[in-house]
DNA sequence: GTCTATAGCCGGATAGAC
DNA sequence: GTCTATCCGGCTATAGAC
């Protein structure tokens, strides 16, 4: 299954040059949100977010955010539903936190992967697998902002959205610079590779459960998209 | 956007070749499933089971299943929770009619579209192409088990992992004949390319709000999908 | 900074009248 | 075949002790 691929862009060189890691992340969330949470000593409160994150994500996996309980979510933290309301200033805002985080930081953060490459051919390339490699390092967090924003409010819903269409602007923009450019054949839909390429990436962190089934890596998965993104786009 | 495709695998035709539609599907479940049904005279039953399932459709949408109370079902519908319960055993049977019939009525039905056909080329176009306009047609059933089952009882999670692994497999197993054939690229992972062509179907009924948005129609989306794979699978 | 106790509301489900 | 009335347990959020 695997193939050869630039050594500088494995997962394992992906993952150093990232700020932070599925650990370091919940660090990186206090303090992008320190203003809003009232537990203000750092050591104290990094590891019960971490705590209450990846319990969310749990909860919400095994049910869904709008069903899983406070209750749950104080039982499985080990934190007392008092507590829990030291950390976040609602039910809302645990969601709100979770959706800003990944809008801001986490997009900034996989830009800069690309930001420098020009050639169109290596930045479609890279971007796959910059985004591919990121569904792998926070797939909860990525499929909790799927499944989970279609019934928050209509704020939070607008932003996931953004999010998307984003996304798919960008790839869609890539591929019409490779298109005006002469690499990449002018009669594909342009926004329909972009739109095509996000589902792809999306089916990476969603079916997670079949891809290791089958022993399917994302480094594997991120070559076969590139290999049919690139064939498709062939002249 | 359109290309040319044969007449006869238009959406039209096929909606026409179809034993239901989105409006007769609901005599279709009620005979199902007569047996658990406490109403037992159809011209009563038939028009309050689709109030029902189209009232889930649209509050699990809004919020999810889980979270979708009786209480929302019963506002919607006009019917009283006494109502409901002659309609269903309960909350989870209901889920568990629409899993049901997906399973065994629905996927039956796609399958009589392809199964005559030999010629892999021409079954594995005609078999996306149905897949495309069923999601089209049925956007509302299948987004339900793609967002709700996850977080059902056990076994309704794996009857709906059963049924994925099964579609991936049939197209796995077109994409196998066709490269023993000699017609497709022997080279290519048939498994990913099964599992991809799922994500492109999914992609479709998922997102049909931002492909609404930009005019792309069920047809346009089969096309294209079609194009890729065979460029894919080109040698 | 963390806990227990409680307020006040909403959930699924059923009994029994009509 | 459809309704109203009701049981009782679980929900979010907060008050206030330590």
């Amino acid at each position: 299954m695997s193939e050869s691929w630039p050594h500088n862009s494995s997962i394992h060189a992906f993952k150093q040059k990232m700020p932070f890691n599925q650990s370091s992340i919940y660090r990186a969330l206090f303090h992008a949100f320190s203003s809003r949470i009232q537990v203000q000593r750092e050591d104290a409160a990094v590891p019960n977010l971490e705590k209450i994150l990846r319990a969310t994500f749990r909860l919400s996996g095994r049910h869904s955010f709008e069903a899983m309980s406070l209750r749950d979510l104080s039982r499985e933290t080990g934190i007392s539903m008092g507590g829990l309301y030291n950390y976040i200033g609602s039910k809302d805002d645990l969601a709100d936190m979770i959706e800003s985080f990944m809008d801001v930081h986490m997009a900034n953060t996989g830009r800069q992967f690309v930001n420098q490459i020009q050639d169109p051919r290596s930045r479609l390339e890279m971007s796959i697998r910059v985004y591919i490699y990121m569904g792998e390092m926070f797939q909860p967090w990525y499929q909790f902002i799927f499944m989970e924003t279609r019934s928050m409010t209509r704020r939070q819903k607008e932003m996931a959205k953004g999010m998307e269409i984003r996304d798919v602007n960008m790839f869609r923009e890539v591929v019409e610079s490779g298109q005006q450019q002469g690499t990449f054949d002018p009669l594909i839909d342009a926004g329909m590779v972009g739109s095509s390429i996000i589902a792809m990436i999306q089916n990476w962190y969603l079916k997670n459960w079949r891809f290791a089934k089958e022993g399917v890596s994302a480094g594997d998965y991120a070559d076969f998209t590139i290999r049919a993104v690139t064939k498709l786009l062939a002249r």
